[in-house]
DNA sequence: ACTTGTAATGTTATCGATAACATGCTTCAT
DNA sequence: ATGAAGCATGTTATCGATAACATTACAAGT
C-alpha cells in the first residue's frame, strides 16, 4: 500500500486559509457566495493540502448522497451496458454517481440488492423490469425517493417508468413473419426457471404467440430452453431443438439478437440457407446483427436512449423535489422499430 | 414519488427494543456479542420499523465505506464487463460495493474520475491500465489505500497489479502468423489520438511490430485508424484501408476480436476467402469469435479471472490492513493463450 | 471470602461535513 | 442622517452511526 499521508479535512483548509469551515464549504458548493479574494485564499489552501472533500460526511450532513442506484439483470449484455452508460452520461453533469447492481435475472437477488442499496441512501432508484418480489416492492414504495422502472411498460408502475412494450415487440415480430407468408413459425427463448427468468423476453414471446393464435396457428414451435441470459450458444442449441421438432420450420424469431446470431451461425454450419430455407429475426439491434452476413432483421430499441431519458427525467424530478411531491409520475414509452434486413424474406410457398 | 414515511434510525430501534444504540449496532455487525434474548428483541424492533441501517453514517464513523472503485475504459466491451462482474462477484461475500467509472479511453477523464471517486473514500481502487496522468498517479499514491492496476503488467506499479503482458500478446500473434509462413503481414488498430487512446491495444501492436522487425519485415501494414473503442465497423473499415494499401496482404492481426469479426464480415462481403485468401486473427476470445463461421483464431485472456483475482487479492490485503503496511505489493500475471481456430492457415506460397 | 476473568451491555466522544440562523459591514434611497 | 436591504462571513447544532472505554453481574479459582 502506498504511504498514507494523513488526509486533510475541511478544517485544516479553513485554518490555513484563515477563514471558517463554512466559507470553505461555500467555495466548493457555491463559489459565487464568496468574495474573490477569500475564494482565492481558500483555493490556494486546498491546492497546498491536496484537499479532497469527504462526500461521506457531506452526504450525512446534507442528507443527499448524489448516488443513483441502477439495478440491471447483467452488465455483460451490451443493451444493458448501453443503458447504464446512457444513464451515467445523463447524470454526470449534475455530479451523480451510479451505483450499479446486477441481478442475474433473479428476483430474489434483486430484492437482496435493493435492500443493500437502500442502506447507501441513494437519491433515486432505477430498476429494470416491472415485476418484483413483494418485499422489494414495499421497500421501494417506502423509500421515499423517485423510482424508475425501465425496459418495459408497467401496468401498475411504482412511480415513474421509461421503456417500451415487450409484448408489442413480440407481436410486431410475429406480424412481420406472417406478412411474409410464413405459416410454420417458431421462436427461441429461455426457460422460465425459478433460478433465473427473463421476464421481458417472456413478454416478447407472449406477444408473439398471441399473434400466432389469432392467425389460427399453434405455439408448439415456441422453444423455451436454457437459462437467461441467452448466448450465441443458446441460439445455436435452441435452433437445433427447433429443427428436431419441426424440420419444416419456415421462420424463427429469437428473443435476442445474440440468440439470432448464434442461430444464424448454426445455419451456416448446417448448410441451411438464410433466408431462402429459413427466415430469421432477432431483437435488440445489437451491432453484430447489422454486421453479420447476411445482416439480421431485428427490432431496434434504443437502449442508450432509455438510459438517457431516465437520467433526464430524474434530473428534473430531483431538482423539483424541493417543492414537495408535486412530481407527477410519468411513463415514457420510447417505442421500437422493426428493421428489415437480409435474413427475412417472402415465403417460397407463396411464390 | 412514493409517500415518504420518516425513516427509522438506530436510535428508534434501540428505544423500541429497550436497549442502547450500541447494542443494536452490535446485533447488526457482530450478533454473537449479544445474548440471544436481547438479539431477538432487537431483531423484532428492526422488523417492526422496517429499519434499514444508514451506511453513510456508518462509513463516516468507522472510516470504512466498503466501496471499491473500479475504473475501466468502457462498460460496453464484454471483456471489461466480464472483469467488472468477476470483481463484483469476488467482493460480494465481504459486502463490498463496486463504484464503477469509465474513462472512454481518455486519460484526462480517468484523472477526473479518480478525483471524484476519492471523495467517496473508497477502501481500494482498481484501475485498468498502467499509464496515468501525473496528477492521477499522485492522487493514487497519496490515497493511502490499496491500488490495483489491471489488464497489463506495469513496469513501475503504483501498488498491486493483476494482468498480462499486452506486448507479449502482440508478439505471440506475430509469431503465430510468421510460423504459418506468411510474410505480408498487417494489423488493425486504433489511432493514438489525444482524445482517446487504447494504450493496451497499442502495446499489442508494439509487440507485434517488434517481431515483424526481428523477422526483417516492415511495419507499413500496421494500420492505426479510428478512435477507441473499436467496433465491428472499425474492423471492416480498417481492413478496407489495409487492402487498398496492400492488396496482396496475406495475414492480419486485429487488436480486438470485435475488429476481427468486422473484418471477417467485410471479407465475406468482398468475396475474400478466409483463411484461403487471407489469414485473420483477433484478441480477447469474445464469444462471437468462437461462434463465427469460420471461427476466429484469437488470443484468449480470461477477463473475468482478472476481476476475480483482483477481488481475492483485495480481500486479503484489506483484511490484513489492520497489521499495518505489511501487505507486500503483488504483481499477478494471469497470462494468455493462443487459440487456433479456422481463420488462420498455412501460407499457400509455402505449399 | 476475595480476587480475577469474562460475558453482556451502556456511555461518551468522535467522524467531517452542511443547514440554519446570526452578525457585521456597506450601500443607498428617502 | 438613518434604517432597510444585501453581501460576506461566522457560530451552533445536527446528520446517524461506530470506536473505545466503562460498567455491571456473575462464575470460577484459590
Amino acid at each position: 500500500m502506498p504511504p498514507s499521508s494523513q488526509k486533510a479535512t475541511m478544517h485544516d483548509v479553513s485554518r490555513l486559509a484563515g477563514v471558517s469551515k463554512m466559507t470553505v464549504s461555500r467555495v466548493l458548493a457555491d463559489p459565487d457566495l464568496v468574495s474573490e479574494s477569500t475564494r482565492n485564499k481558500v483555493m490556494k489552501a486546498i491546492e497546498q493540502l491536496s484537499y479532497v472533500p469527504d462526500r461521506v460526511a457531506g452526504s450525512l450532513s446534507s442528507r443527499r448522497t448524489n448516488f443513483i442506484t441502477a439495478i440491471l439483470p447483467t452488465l455483460t449484455n451490451s443493451n444493458f451496458a448501453d443503458t447504464a452508460q446512457g444513464l451515467a452520461e445523463a447524470m454526470r453533469p449534475a455530479d451523480y454517481q451510479l451505483l450499479i447492481g446486477y441481478t442475474m435475472y433473479r428476483l430474489e437477488e434483486e430484492e437482496r440488492i435493493i435492500r443493500a442499496m437502500l442502506a447507501r441512501r441513494p437519491d433515486a432508484i432505477v430498476v429494470a423490469g416491472t415485476t418484483h418480489t413483494k418485499a422489494a416492492n414495499e421497500m421501494m414504495l417506502r423509500a421515499g425517493i423517485p423510482i424508475v422502472e425501465i425496459w418495459d411498460t408497467p401496468e401498475h408502475p411504482i412511480d415513474h417508468a421509461v421503456g417500451f412494450s415487450n409484448y408489442e415487440v413480440g407481436r410486431a415480430a410475429a406480424l412481420h413473419l406472417l406478412a411474409l407468408g410464413h405459416r410454420r413459425i417458431g421462436a427461441l427463448g429461455s426457460r422460465m426457471d425459478s433460478d433465473a427468468k427473463d421476464l421481458r423476453g417472456e413478454s416478447r414471446l407472449a406477444g408473439f404467440t398471441s399473434v400466432l393464435r389469432e392467425a389460427g396457428l399453434g405455439d408448439e414451435l415456441v422453444i423455451r430452453e436454457g437459462l437467461a441470459p441467452v448466448s450465441y450458444d443458446h441460439g445455436a442449441l435452441t435452433l437445433g431443438v427447433l429443427l428436431e421438432r419441426a424440420p419444416d420450420v419456415e421462420a424463427v424469431f429469437a428473443v435476442s439478437d445474440i440468440s439470432a446470431v448464434g442461430a444464424l451461425m448454426e445455419c451456416h454450419r448446417r448448410g441451411i440457407q438464410v433466408p431462402d430455407d429459413l427466415s430469421l429475426m432477432g431483437f435488440g439491434d445489437f451491432d453484430i446483427a447489422r454486421q453479420c452476413v447476411p445482416a439480421i432483421t431485428t427490432i431496434r430499441i434504443d437502449a442508450e436512449l432509455i438510459g438517457r431519458k431516465t437520467g433526464e427525467l430524474l434530473l428534473q424530478v430531483l431538482d423539483h423535489s424541493a417543492d414537495a411531491d408535486n412530481s407527477p409520475a410519468s411513463a415514457i414509452n420510447v417505442g421500437f422499430e422493426l428493421v428489415t434486413r437480409q435474413t427475412t424474406a417472402l415465403s417460397k410457398k407463396q411464390l
